[in-house]
RNA sequence: GCAGACGUAGCUCAGUUGGUUAGAGCGUCGGAUUGUGGCUCCGAAGGUCGGUGGUUCGAAUCCACUCGUCUGUACCA
């Protein structure tokens, strides 16, 4: 009686999923969804493998010859390292380089895919993923960039999340840049705390401003008690910085001066004007580069704050006027409710040389137990002028974006707010007898349905027990069941039972005797009536459900 | 990687200061009902108590290690 101790165990790899039939439906919705946006805006597709060679992809390990760990590798017959893909960017580099001299720039061209990642499962977070890519290559203009992200925002609409629930974060890799090089922290000796600083100033929609200010100046402890060191700047310096990228928080609105006349501070940096200058706090977020008036937007507060604080190098003012262009369109093209400046927007540190951009859910995200639970960003991109001219030696700019597309169904699933499709069962053919001319009128009915149009099969179990026909087209949500036996035969009919009404009626029904010979919701009709009959009721079927819908 | 919490039947969980053969509900399967789903009743299957080692006369219970899950954190191209 014992059992083997040694039967395998079936289990799945961590971070990895089984997808059931209502989520490959719902992603293949969403994925629908999603590339209708992208093909409206005159995006077209291609694809590359799951494998790249490990050097394309750009993932070794910077003093040895393997790949990172971070990456699933494996070495081919000829010992090269491939790797399967952690993005669609670097294989779309890789591909556009190997036909750049077929391909018209700019490249407009998305694709949807499994990428993988070898790191540590969370919340939204698995280790094969799918992600929904879209990018110009070829386009140097900031303007490229202005696009993604209102294609961004028109993705998340399209997916049914509505606005004022989501936000689309923009900020440019430069700003940070040209500010780290202001309160010192610029060249090759600061590098390594240049990235820690970084990675603080990314962490503000998780801690907030008190806890960036930590990470900055000696460390944090989170909730756990584990602590993390923290990037050392003096009390000063983290305060500025925290006041930069925190300035909707911090800063209060320098609104009600009028000092138009104040200097522009693209060409005259605070740090060269005078006492009164300084303590008649100009308004400064109305200044640009033209020195005309504009329109009142907490945008240009920003940036004008941004330049007050800092004595402005031009790695800073590219930036800011790079994010001026790009907050122009989205202002002009009436997007200024979706899309948002955020100085804390960082992004990878690897390959983004511009302006960055990321896609964040306003609400909370529960987990299957009711727990909010901390869940990134749902989307992302940017721009990354430097990965094709690895390849190719040739300047080809490029920005673009990813939607994680499993990430963002697990948020809308935790949350009801899938919107589960709405595919009907197949109609059951019962099976009573079974001799071959039996099964043949079976499958003749099974086909006649599926020629007009409707889901159907004919049961495959065990016949001899009829209860379990009925009782697995129950299960399987089956609206009608079809049932003909010698009787029925003999007499050219069929019964034709409604499972639906059934359901319901037995619960008016109590005793077994009556609920079995009631016979309840069945019809005896013509045998040839068989496609019109289960086509009415289907209609009539969708109609309740439409009904009930709307109550 | 680091920190914490938790691992008992397919699922949700009981299990007393360490004490017979580890329980319940739900689910599954069979029967009442061999041509009718649901309800009801009866019955059955299902567990090396995550694993290994230790303490003990005796361990699901205590200890060590290990694996796994969850949460936070680090990293995240």
């Amino acid at each position: 009686m014992a059992k083997k101790p040694n039967k395998l165990k079936a289990r799945l790899p961590r971070g990895f999923v089984d997808r059931s039939a209502d989520d490959i439906r719902a992603a293949d919705e969403m994925i629908g969804k999603i590339r209708a946006v992208y093909e409206q805006y005159g995006f077209d597709p291609v694809e590359t493998p799951a494998f790249e060679y490990t050097d394309c992809l750009g993932k070794f390990l910077p003093d040895t010859d393997r790949p990172n760990a971070g990456v699933f590798s494996v070495q081919d017959d000829d010992e090269q390292w491939m790797s399967l893909r952690y993005d669609l960017t670097a294989p779309l580099a890789r591909h556009v380089s190997e036909n750049i001299n077929e391909i018209q720039l700019p490249y407009r061209t998305y694709r949807a895919g499994w990428v993988f990642r070898n790191e540590k499962p969370g919340p939204g977070r698995f280790r094969q993923f799918m992600q929904f890519d879209a990018d110009t290559v070829g386009a140097p203009g900031v303007q490229a960039d202005a696009e993604m992200c209102m294609m961004m925002a028109d993705t998340m609409e399209a997916l049914g999340i509505p606005r004022g629930q989501y936000v689309i974060r923009v900020n440019n890799r430069k700003v940070l840049d040209g500010v780290l090089e202001a309160i010192g922290l610029g060249g090759e000796e600061n590098a390594e705390r240049r990235l820690t600083v970084l990675r603080a100033i990314d962490k503000l929609d998780k801690f907030g401003p008190e806890g960036v200010r930590l990470l900055l100046g000696d460390g944090r402890k989170d909730d756990s008690g584990d602590f993390t060191k923290g990037a050392g700047l003096d009390d000063d310096t983290a305060n500025i910085l925290v006041e930069t990228i925190a300035f909707e928080e911090e800063v209060e609105p320098q609104i009600g001066y009028d000092s138009w006349d104040c200097p522009n501070p693209y060409y005259m940096p605070p740090s060269e004007w005078s006492e009164d200058l300084r303590e008649s706090k100009p308004r400064i977020g109305e200044i640009n580069r033209a020195n005309s008036p504009r329109d009142t937007h907490p945008f240009w507060n920003y940036l004008g704050t941004l330049a007050a604080f800092y004595e402005l190098n031009s790695t800073t003012i590219s930036a800011l006027a790079e994010l001026e262009l790009i907050v122009d369109l989205i202002i002009e093209s009436g997007y200024s409710d979706r899309i948002k400046i955020d100085p804390s927007v960082v992004r990878g540190l690897e390959y983004y040389t511009g302006p960055v951009y990321e896609a964040e859910l306003l609400f909370d995200v529960t987990n299957e137990k009711g727990d909010v639970v901390q869940f990134g960003s749902v989307g992302g991109g940017g721009r990354y002028d430097g990965l094709v001219k690895r390849f190719t030696g040739r300047d080809v700019p490029a920005t673009g974006f990813s939607i994680g597309v499993s990430r963002l169904m697990t948020a809308l699933k935790n949350l009801g707010k899938l919107q589960t499709s709405e595919v009907v069962a197949p109609v059951l053919v019962t099976v009573m007898d079974g001799d071959t001319q039996a099964l043949g009128r079976y499958q003749k009915m099974v086909q006649e349905l599926r020629r007009a149009g409707i889901r159907a099969e004919m049961y495959q179990g065990n016949w001899k027990k009829f209860g379990n026909q009925l009782k697995y087209a129950d299960r399987r949500n089956c609206p009608i069941a079809i049932i003909q036996g010698s009787d029925e035969f003999e007499a050219g009919e069929i019964q034709v039972k409604d499972l639906i009404e059934g359901k319901r009626l037995s619960e008016e029904i109590t005793d077994n005797v009556t609920w079995r010979e009631s016979r309840p919701a069945q019809m005896t009709v013509k045998r040839d009536a068989l496609v019109e009959t289960v086509r009415a009721l289907l209609d009539s079927q969708a109609d309740d459900r439409a009904q009930a819908a709307k109550a």
